[in-house]
RNA sequence: CGCGGGGUGGAGCAGUCUGGUAGCUCGUCGGGCUCAUAACCCGAAGGUCGUUGGUUCAAAUCCGACCCCCGCAA
């Protein structure tokens, strides 16, 4: 079975490597163009294009899927003679005349239960909207965005300090287990495909940077669940002294009585203890725990103590 | 050559401009106080100041080269 895998990131690297383990045939890799500059090297490669050249995979990075290089890329692809299309967070919507070309088609490992999160972030979404479990989808492409009929899913639990970082990782181990399994299934010709109840579908929005910009007018929990969500990126954070400060780990502590009606000190600094900085939000506390000066590596608040800064301090107010 | 911050005992930092026996808050270890403690008191250990050349009587500090970490931008 001659596979060509698309993916970019490092979560798409990982079942790509998987595959390679299993010695699957990957006769050609399709990625996102290389990032214009870094602050070292002069471009980025992304994690499957640097595993696909250190396993010498032919590597193909259209910029974008226009007239001659849709042809030119459609040409290279027939010409590989490939059966099978696996596609894993690529981030570009491949055009049906490229799906074509596959006799099985394609499939994709897509990171929610579907038809729930379908688009591009599933996974900050499940965190953001508070869902207590997520897991991972395998469905057959079709001309639809995440659309594809179903062939199997897993369910994660998604624990109260979870974030992006960990979520992801826990499940590209499930990505990987049922991308075998399915690719196994198809081969024996033993698959079975699910159709997917549209009437409960929904939908990611793309993250910007600026959605990592805290407002201290939302809940707690929703504070709570956004830093969570952002990691490792946009990255929530806040204003002092036209610095932006990163949170990594925050908790929320539930106020017993409900706060006047007074909005004047939302956003304010009400305790600075080693355990935290306590922020008032619009209902209950957000304990602001790990936090990331500019230019600075991640710190706990009581290292932030420790150091004497006097940058924070009672009743200052956060932006 | 995209812009910028930083590398100082185990941790987070000050000291660098204006060279002259290495400091703060913690942690660790020992002792004390306490019903008890993450609280308090007393004491101790622990640092080639990223690496490497140079200037100097003398370099964490000034000059050059290199390595590593990080923020912004993309």
């Amino acid at each position: 079975m001659k596979i060509i895998f698309a993916g970019t990131p490092e979560f798409a690297a990982k079942h790509l490597k998987k595959l390679l383990q299993k010695k699957y045939n990957i006769v050609a890799v399709l990625t996102k163009p290389d990032q214009p500059l870094n602050r070292k090297k002069k471009k980025k490669s992304s994690p499957v294009k640097i595993l696909a050249k250190k396993m010498s995979i032919p590597i193909l990075q259209p910029k974008k899927f226009e007239k001659e290089e849709l042809k030119k890329t459609i040409q290279i692809l027939k010409n590989l003679n490939p059966d099978i299309l696996i596609i894993v967070s690529y981030g570009i919507i491949l055009k049906k005349r490229i799906i074509k070309i596959f006799p099985l088609g394609g499939i994709n490992v897509h990171a929610s239960l579907l038809p729930r999160w379908r688009g591009a972030s599933p996974i900050q979404q499940s965190i953001l909207s508070g869902d207590k479990k997520t897991g991972i989808s395998i469905i057959s492409i079709n001309e639809k965005m995440d659309e594809g009929d179903i062939f199997c899913n897993e369910e994660q639990k998604i624990n109260n300090n979870e974030t992006t970082l960990s979520l992801t990782k826990k499940l590209e181990n499930i990505g990987c287990k049922l991308l075998i399994s399915t690719l196994k299934k198809i081969k024996k010709k033993e698959h079975v495909l699910t159709k997917q109840n549209h009437s409960f579908a929904t939908y990611c929005k793309k993250i910007k940077k600026t959605d990592g910009k805290i407002n201290w007018l939302l809940t707690a929990q929703e504070i709570n669940r956004k830093i969570r969500a952002y990691i490792p990126w946009p990255t929530s954070y806040f204003v002092i002294n036209q610095m932006h400060i990163k949170v990594f780990q925050s908790s929320v502590i539930i106020e017993k009585k409900p706060r006047n009606q007074e909005h004047k000190n939302i956003g304010s600094i009400i305790s600075i203890k080693k355990d935290g900085i306590q922020i008032q939000t619009s209902k209950n506390i957000l304990k602001i725990e790990k936090i990331q000066m500019p230019g600075k590596k991640i710190i706990t608040i009581s290292d932030l103590i420790n150091s004497n800064n006097n940058l924070f301090y009672l009743g200052l107010i956060l932006k």
